[in-house]
DNA sequence: GTCTATAAACAGATAGAC
DNA sequence: GTCTATCTGTTTATAGAC
């Protein structure tokens, strides 16, 4: 088994937090390394000490994300044996976990913003997310899909289909802002994190019913 | 009837190009006056000239995004007296229209990138995107959906229900480098998208039958 | 390992010739 | 309307003191 990277600590870390606050908020280019600095009560060189500049700050963030993202109780490994309806019910509850993690988890505040912009910039973040945390993570939905439709699970159609699901909830986060004025709300909280997941999981299960007819 | 702002012509509307291609490709920040002057084949003084300086750019380059999306012809205009099968048959439509929009209009290889940017910066291109195109077809939809499942227009289960639907759409585009990973895709073209629009369509189906049928 | 001073490049805005 | 030269400020990276 290889070692797991420690966590960081110290300056080190202070700049890693402050670099998920600012490239998450301002994007990477608009972000100075003195704000960088300033922001971990660090100074400007440190920077260049410790990740050697500023894209090696950003590459540290996003290793940083996964490494935590990795310690998250992963959703179920094995659903070769399970029921249609077993299979259903931790769909619903990993779905809902994951409109939870979106809008009121731990790493939402900060984190997840950072790698919102990593992906709409296609910066290295994409690829360790990918590799580490979506790849294994779809794998194992389409099984559970697989397993409470009855279809087979590494086809393009089921991976669409649980790509589908994915971006609904994705959406109401990358669209927040378009969203909360149709709503008229000035943030979305728990309780509309509630609305949300409970119009999804609603979807969810049409889909899913949808699928068992046929 | 307010005269619509007739179309740029000229270095302005070669700075907008190059405005759209490369705010969206490299976010604002990012882009240099020097390079949307080269990009434009134009000096750098005038986007102070035309513009009044950077800021100005990407504003008019918001305004003229939605300028030519209102010359798309809109989706109907009034669904009032439609039957369940019929307000179905155009949601199926405008949908559909949408996934080609997203993957293959004719705006959507430099535009809508930009317009993906403007979103996740919340620049001011959001609030004119969102008044003049957002909002109105929005309502249009939801009334649609609301002839098709017999559910009142403007409740908030309405509302989400159809932003739910557009967010899978939108996921395929601003998720579309995991996607790609996990499809092996190379590209989303023609063919990936119609694969995307048919998923989406028996999805949008799912939903309509599953709130029939309560 | 921390911090400061400085260098070399680059930014956006502007004044003024044409 | 177009283009150039330049001003002023800021950027990242670095050298070197502590």
């Amino acid at each position: 088994m290889t070692a797991l990277p420690p966590p960081p600590e110290g300056t080190r870390l202070a700049l890693i937090e402050a670099g998920f606050l600012l490239f998450g908020q301002q994007s990477f280019a608009a972000t100075s390394t003195r704000q960088l600095a300033a922001h971990a009560n660090a100074n400007i060189g440190s920077i260049a000490y410790h990740f050697g500049g500023k894209e090696g700050l950003r590459q540290a963030c996003a290793e940083e994300f996964a490494r935590r993202l990795g310690t998250v109780p992963a959703v179920a490994a094995s659903s070769a044996h399970l029921s249609k309806a077993e299979a259903r019910v931790q769909l619903r509850a990993i779905f809902s976990g994951f409109v939870s993690f979106l809008f009121g988890g731990p790493m939402a505040e900060t984190m997840l913003p950072f790698m919102l912009r990593e992906l709409t910039e296609d910066g290295p973040g994409v690829d360790i997310l990918y590799s580490r945390i979506v790849g294994p993570t779809h794998v194992r939905l389409c099984a559970l899909w697989a397993a409470a439709t009855g279809q087979a699970a590494e086809t393009d159609q089921v991976r669409l289909r649980v790509f589908s699901l994915i971006g609904q909830a994705f959406y109401f986060r990358v669209g927040a802002p378009i969203v909360m004025r149709r709503m008229a709300w000035s943030a979305i909280g728990s309780s509309e994190a509630a609305l949300i997941a409970q119009t999804l999981l609603g979807n969810l299960d049409a889909m899913l019913d949808a699928l068992e007819r046929s």
